[in-house]
DNA sequence: GCATTGATAGTTATAATATACCACTTCAAC
DNA sequence: GTTGAAGTGGTATATTATAACTATCAATGC
């Protein structure tokens, strides 16, 4: 599809970005972070990866688990979520406690927690990469001496797009 | 006991404060809230909010359901989880998202969603009263112009008494 | 009092989420 | 090619949560 046949206004699809591209960046992120640590990216987990990307929607292992059976054979529950849990320690997913839910990570860095806005309406997730957050969360548990390892930062509402005029 | 006969060091115990204290607190602050919002505080609710405080810990819902049991009869997982949803909505317990499970609530208010230090050592939970926190999270979503309805908050680590010296 | 009615609680069943455990396969280092 | 560790397949089961229906209770108007 040439530019020139594009229109100039943006439709509901150009809005949402190209998200192939978005997937394709992801998968070459969790390469490139996999070679860094010596650990093989296999056909499973990146089959997983792009399952899990395919929206910026939360993934939910049960449904992983159908399309994946799609793809492959011999999957099980055990399938998923020991190559979820691979992805997550890596970074390159995040599990959504509030929803019992994943989504990829486009900043993968196994040390970062991350932090969600969700949307109740649309059910889209948007990871903030606030650096603030963590500094004002850390100097609230210091006024308890508490030592964060790791933080759950879920906030549930409505986004931009959801919200009424 | 008076107070003569207690030595003025203080012991393990008396440091963790008086917890019968604390759940009768829990208990009369509970009656007042149901009072007020006209519902009714029965002996069912009663025995629940008292299991989920019987410790700064986090209650697992069939935990609950198995010592509820040996106080009545006709005990299921749906008496369990129909009366933590009542004592979540009017804001006595909150559910820690990342352990599936319950905690008290000293501040009893349907509105506020609570923020929480989580020991990954001795598991006990503190909710933080940080006003500060909701003011930091909301100004970060407003950069999105997201609109934020609830808000999980749980930062696990190391309490001050779990802290290596 | 007592009938009505909505809230509360009991009962049974099942759905949804997650882990344990063992066996077989693949891959890379030697 | 052997070997050992990592990865995957396969089966079973544990844990967490909800659905749907029935029975009981308790406040209210009559």
């Amino acid at each position: 599809m040439s530019k020139k046949s594009q229109p100039k206004r943006k439709t509901e699809r150009s809005l949402k970005h190209n998200h192939d591209a978005c997937i394709q960046t992801a998968l070459s992120r969790a390469e490139v972070r996999c070679a860094e640590e010596g650990e093989r990216f296999t056909g499973l987990r990146r089959q997983v990866l792009e399952l899990v990307w395919a929206e910026h929607k939360p993934a939910k292992a049960y449904d992983l688990l159908k399309k994946l059976s799609d793809l492959r054979s011999g999957v099980a529950p055990t399938t998923v979520y020991r190559t979820l849990d691979f992805l997550q320690e890596r970074g390159l997913v995040h599990k959504i406690e509030s929803l019992n839910a994943y989504v990829g990570c486009s900043q993968p860095n196994a040390e970062h927690s991350g932090h969600f806005l969700i949307c109740e309406a649309c059910s889209e997730i948007k990871e903030i990469e606030n650096s603030k957050i963590s500094a004002w969360l850390e100097s609230a548990a210091q006024d308890e001496e508490f030592k964060i390892k790791t933080e759950t930062v879920e906030l549930s509402g409505l986004c931009i797009r959801c919200q009424p005029s």
